[in-house]
DNA sequence: CACGTGACCGATT
DNA sequence: AAATCGGCCACGT
């Protein structure tokens, strides 16, 4: 990972990274950025994310396996995540044993 | 510079 | 098993 890029910038090529088909928490993502306690900040830039980015925001979920979002906005991701075939109850939880992506590589 | 704010987390009740 | 408590740290004001 490239230390010179911004705490965003990081995310970003984190978040791109995570294959179609899994997820990820908040926490691994702020460990892959290099700050292992940085998890609140990884939403938070989730949050502001560019109008019209691709990126996939939504394979992002807590370290319960939840969606963290909440409302309308749970939903939005819900159906994210459904419509590349992951399971997802009513309430936003997912089964992580399945669907956990376990980064691998420098 | 000094707060206040969280799409969070681990340890501790 | 679930709620609470500190700690955390990037960002805005």
């Amino acid at each position: 990972m490239d230390t010179h890029a911004t705490f965003p910038q990081r995310v970003y090529l984190i978040v791109a990274s995570i294959p179609e088909g899994h997820v990820t928490t908040y926490g691994d993502v702020a460990l892959l950025a290099g700050s292992p306690r940085a998890a609140r900040q990884v939403g938070g830039v989730l949050k502001r994310l560019p109008e019209g980015s691709r990126l996939p925001w939504h394979r992002v979920v807590n370290r319960h396996g939840a969606i963290s979002l909440t409302g309308p906005d749970l939903q939005r991701q819900r159906e994210a995540l459904l419509s590349e075939g992951i399971m997802v109850s009513g309430d936003g939880h997912i089964d992580m044993e399945r669907y956990r992506w376990h980064y691998d590589r420098p």
